[in-house]
DNA sequence: CTTTTCGCATACCATCGGTATGCGAAGGTA
DNA sequence: TACCTTCGCATACCGATGGTATGCGAAAAG
């Protein structure tokens, strides 16, 4: 079986990048070393090099990886619904239980911005999921189901509300009546920006 | 001038303090070491364990002393007002502004979740703010203010959406209007949540 | 068949967080 | 005062870590 070079290199990335997920989900990306990586990936530090410029870099890799996959799922949740409002309500739904997969948590909710820095985590965040969010909101905002003002900042309240939300999910005494208990406060919180018909 | 034991102890406890809170929220945790600390602390490594159980539990100690600090100000902004909602409100407003200390952030919301997990984080957090906004809601749901039900999702919910508003606003490009429309959106938020008479 | 490219391995290094031990002054006791 | 104990901290050291420089061998190019 001999494998062209182009093939080689994928499945040596890919590799790296499915282990680089599994351990960084684990155990944290501060308690993954790059020689248990690599080892477990079955290649040495010179093919981690070759493929990313660093620990931070697979990093990287793997969180746009994870949030792909979230915001696939969500817009597939959302696509589902007729009306724009069931829409919103039911993508909002699907990325919290979408993230409540504890192998997303630890890496795109508490090292992605610690790892990568706030803004370039907001950048990668705005680009999969967070714009899609801000896009029904400026919808809404032009045919008067919100309150008109600039939705930005209510993106990011939202965003933040859903984020935290599923982190305090994911606790080790909750339940699975607390998944229904926030669902339905989350539901409240999008509910109270209607106009008051 | 010769200090006590005990004098000399907490004088240099509260140095290490400082200058870790100072280059943590700089720098970020990750790219302190502790070899700085000591040196800008005018100490030793020595010093540093004789006080700490390591780099994370000095970053514990810094991250106390920023949510106290951050705590008082939102209590005395909201003891302040005499409505119980508009002590609310007045406490969401001046965590923002509190927690938009640059000083603050890096440590409270980015650094803090990564470094001691996120299940410790919280429980800092809800020990000195989050508890307060806890009560107040379920004072509002006791009295008919907003619609009955769990509070503790709501609280994370709110919690969670000014913890990544604050981030929001320290964004490079972030201008002073942006706080107001953050203030106006958050208070629309919570306005949103009153039952409607 | 020769040459170049390149994916990756090997060997090495500086720095890091952490630990074991020693010392000297403060505090207690007579 | 003289002695002993306590303890706050310094010194010296260690394994492990992320990162780099270089070498090699097979695939691609000619």
């Amino acid at each position: 079986m001999t494998r062209t070079r182009a093939e080689q290199r994928e499945a040596t990335r890919r590799t790296l990048v499915a282990v680089g997920r599994r351990l960084f989900s684990d155990k944290g990306y501060a308690a993954v070393g790059l020689a248990e990586i690599v080892r477990e990936a079955g290649v040495t530090k010179g093919a981690l090099y070759h493929h990313f410029d660093g620990k931070a870099a697979l990093f990287r890799a793997v969180l746009e990886e994870v949030q792909q996959e979230v915001a696939t799922r969500v817009a597939a949740a959302a696509d589902a619904e007729g009306d724009p409002w069931d829409q919103l309500k039911a993508g909002c739904a699907a990325f919290v239980r979408a993230a409540a997969d504890p192998e997303v948590q630890r890496i795109m909710l508490v090292d992605g911005p610690a790892v990568l820095g706030w803004n370039e985590w907001r950048a990668i965040d705005e680009a999969a999921s967070a714009r899609h969010l801000a896009e029904a909101l400026t919808a809404f905002a032009e045919t008067g189901t919100i309150m008109p003002g600039p939705v930005a900042p209510l993106t990011r309240l939202l965003s933040g509300a859903m984020n935290e939300a599923v982190l305090w999910l994911a606790r080790p005494e909750s339940g699975p009546d607390d998944l229904d208990a926030t669902l339905a406060a989350l539901s409240r919180l999008l509910e109270g920006l209607r106009v008051r018909t």
